[in-house]
DNA sequence: TTAATAGTGTCTCTAAGACAGTATCCG
DNA sequence: CGGATACTGTCTTAGAGACACTATTAA
């Protein structure tokens, strides 16, 4: 009944790349890198930068999705992680394609540092329509960083080394895009212990100083209980 | 400086690969289904089903995966989730591959009534050593599969159509393999309220019949909350 | 009636939200 | 000193666990 199962044979390669949704918080809001295309198809559109995976090159997948940052961007990346793989027929007009998706984290200070001329930062809630299905990758990036948000310490990736308390909640309440306790989310940081006081360092201003503190180990880290969801 | 960042050339492609983790609750025990691979490499020995995308058939990579799943096990999937893309030059002695791993999701009653004859179901906790890196795909697998379970509906999709409240908070026992309170669980799913008695339906034994559920909608539903952890 | 499981009422306890208080800087 | 922000103490409240109770069947 079905021919084409035939275990022996080699079947017609699709095309396989990688897609790179990179995040920052610029002045409070949550941004997208777009690059301009420099080849066919959609060569000179803005979209996601991504690109071939080079198997002379690369080691794997998530190898690819930083040598894509490394080229379109030039940032130190705070945080990656494999989001979802997308496939079909149509979805480019090279062919049956299968585009691995990545989400990138970086603190906005490393954005303005070093950004590439043709890369521009959009917030997400500005994105018009993209090329291919990139507007869909970018919708399960935003999900999945906001859910992430709700009990783990990814939103830590957004800020530098150091940060206070008030911050890192700021940063926590841009990206759920809600209200957060102030003494409930202390609390909370506190007992998880994901990050760590940097004894005697304060960040000065026109009041009291606050306290800096910094992640204790650089990877996510995840919360015994979600943030309430209000 | 990065010789091969030539937007223009095409680069060789990778195979391309879909592996199944197909799970079920068999005897109260987690089992994963493996098969006797029909050809080279690792021929005869037992891995998770899998095989190449085809691209004049398949129209998207989920295509692929129900494919293989009607061809190894010839089963209805209650569940279909993409778990995980594998990837690199070694991890298949054919060459540089992409594996895009899957988790499906099946009631006992249908593995025991439609199983092909080379396929075997495992329990998790039994698994030796499994060719390439499907030992890594099971356990991502099984993490996922946990980890959802404690804040959505899908161990349900591991029971037939209807089933009664106990029936529900045994799977959610044995896939979260912990102790779950009694009155805290009905309170919790009927608070959710993605289950729906059928109404005048009892499962009828030696004791008090009880009432029997149904899913409301077949897709998976996240709680508001989680299971606690204790 | 008893054994067994289905289902409910309610107390306790934990953790999040609310709010008011104290602490420490600048000017 | 006042204004502003950092930080803390504690009351209230919502939800999970514990436990005792009632309900309904077969034998």
């Amino acid at each position: 009944m079905n021919k084409a199962s035939d275990p022996e044979r080699e079947y017609p390669r699709p095309i396989v790349t990688v897609d790179v949704v990179l995040m920052t918080l610029l002045d409070d809001v949550l941004c997208v890198a777009l690059t301009s295309r420099r080849s066919e198809p959609w060569k000179g559109h803005l979209a996601l930068p991504g690109g071939y995976v080079h198997v002379n090159e690369d080691l794997s997948l998530d190898d690819a999705a930083r040598r894509v940052l490394e080229d379109k961007a030039g940032v130190r990346i705070a945080y990656l992680e494999q989001l979802y793989t997308l496939s079909g027929p149509s979805r480019d007009p090279r062919g049956w394609s299968v585009s691995v998706s990545y989400c990138a984290l970086v603190p906005a200070e490393e954005i303005r540092a070093s950004l590439k001329a043709d890369v521009s930062m959009v917030p997400v809630s500005k994105l018009s329509a993209l090329p291919f299905d990139h507007r869909r990758i970018v919708d399960v990036a935003v999900t999945r960083v906001q859910n992430k948000a709700s009990y783990s310490s990814l939103p830590a990736f957004l800020l530098p080394e150091t940060f206070t308390l008030a911050e890192l909640q700021h940063v926590y309440e841009r990206v759920l895009d809600a209200r957060l306790d102030r003494v409930s989310f202390r609390r909370k940081i506190e007992d998880q212990g994901f990050v760590e006081p940097v004894k005697g360092e304060f960040r000065k201003g026109a009041q009291r100083p606050a306290q800096l503190y910094r992640l204790r180990k650089h990877v996510l880290s995840s919360f015994d209980r979600a943030f309430a969801t209000g």
